[in-house]
DNA sequence: GGAAAAATAGACAGGTCTGTATCGATTGTC
DNA sequence: GACAATCGATACAGACCTGTCTATTTTTCC
C-alpha cells in the first residue's frame, strides 16, 4: 500500500499501472487482487488510508503545538507547511483522484467528497472549541484556504503558500473571535 | 479541440484516448497527428486554449461588472461562480493536468505553472489598480481563495464557495484597502 | 479546370493496460 | 509432521493505448 500510494500520487490514478505496483512492492499479482479485488478496489484502500493518516498526523502535530483553541485552528497551517516540504508531496491525492474519476458515483470520487467532509468537521470542532462566532461558516473558510494553499504550493512549488494562507485565517479567527 | 477539451475535463487526461476525440470529433487520426504531433502536443493546445478563453472570460465579466478597481477585484469571484454553475465545469482543468502530469519539466505541467503565474499577474494588476497596500500579497491572497474555491466547488459541487469566498476577499480587501 | 494541399478511412505495429488461470513454494497452525 | 491457506512467479487473454503507414477522396487556390 505505501508503494501504490507513492505511485499514484507520483503518477498520477491511471498512469501507475497495476504491474508497476507489484514490481516495486515485490509481491505477485494473485495477491493484489486477492486483497483488493480490483484497480479500483486498491486505489479506494490508498485513499481511506491517505484519509487516516492525514487527519491523524494532522491532529497530533496541532495537539503537540498548543493548548489554545484558536492557535489550533492556525497550527493546521503549520502541518500544511510540513506536509508541502516533504518528499511525498504532490499536490492533494483527493483532488487529483477527483479529477481523475470525474464520474460522482464512483466510489475514488466518494472518498474523495468523505475525505473533504470530514476535514472541514475537524475545523468545525476546532472553531467550535475557540467558541468563534458561526463555527460552521470559519471551518469553510479556513478549508478555503487549506484547498487554495495546497493548490498552489503543487503547482508553483511555493511552500510559503501555508504561511500565507495561514495570515488569511489569523484575519478570520479575530474577526470570528468573541470579544 | 473543443472535443479534445470536454473529454480531457471530464474524464481525465490518460483516461480520455485519441480515438475518442477523433470519433466525436468526426477527423482523421492523421488529421490530428498532424497538426498536434502527439497527444502531448494537443492537450498542450488545449491548456493555452483554455488559458486564453479563461482569462479572456474573466477579463471580460469583471469589465462588465464595474469601474470601481477594488470591485474589480470582487467580481473575479462572480466569474468564479458563473464557471461553477456551467455544465462544463469538472475542476480546474490545470490543477487536474498537474496532478496527471506531475514532472515539472513536462510541458503539460509547465502550461500549468504558466496560467497559474499570469492568473496571478492579473490579480496582481488589478490591486495595484485599486491602488491596494502590497498588492502582490493580495494577488497571491485572492488566488488562495480562487483555487481554494475551486476545488471545494469540484469535489463537493458546493457553487457557493465562489461567494463564501468573496466573502473573505472583502475582508482582505477592506485591510490592504488606503485611507 | 487543374495542380497542390489537406482531409479521410482504415489497417497495422508495438506496447501497455486490467484481470484471470496455473502451479510450485512458503508459511502458519494444530 | 501434516494439513490448510496464503503467496510467489509467470503465462495468458482481451482490450485499449499511441503513433505510423498507405491509399483514396475532398477541398482549396490560382
Amino acid at each position: 500500500m505505501a508503494v501504490a500510494t507513492e505511485l499514484f500520487n507520483r503518477l498520477g490514478y491511471h498512469a501507475a499501472g497495476v504491474d508497476r505496483v507489484i514490481a516495486e512492492a515485490g509481491i505477485a499479482k494473485t495477491t493484489l487482487y486477492r486483497h483488493f479485488g480490483s484497480k479500483e478496489g486498491l486505489i479506494v484502500a490508498v485513499l481511506q488510508r491517505i484519509d487516516q493518516q492525514g487527519r491523524d498526523d494532522m491532529r497530533r502535530v496541532v495537539d503537540a503545538t498548543t493548548r489554545d483553541p484558536q492557535q489550533k485552528l492556525l497550527a493546521t497551517f503549520d502541518y500544511l507547511e510540513g506536509w508541502f516540504k516533504s518528499r511525498s508531496f504532490y499536490g492533494c491525492p483527493f483532488i487529483s483522484a477527483a479529477g481523475e474519476y470525474g464520474d460522482r458515483r464512483n466510489p475514488v470520487y466518494q472518498e474523495a467528497l468523505l475525505h473533504k467532509r470530514l476535514v472541514i468537521a475537524y475545523f468545525e470542532e476546532l472553531a467550535r472549541a475557540a467558541e468563534l462566532a458561526d463555527p460552521a461558516r470559519v471551518a469553510e473558510e479556513i478549508n478555503l484556504l487549506h484547498e487554495g494553499a495546497t493548490a498552489v504550493a503543487h503547482v508553483t512549488g511555493d511552500h510559503s503558500a501555508a504561511a500565507k494562507a495561514k495570515a488569511v485565517a489569523v484575519r478570520i479567527i479575530e474577526d470570528a473571535a468573541p470579544a
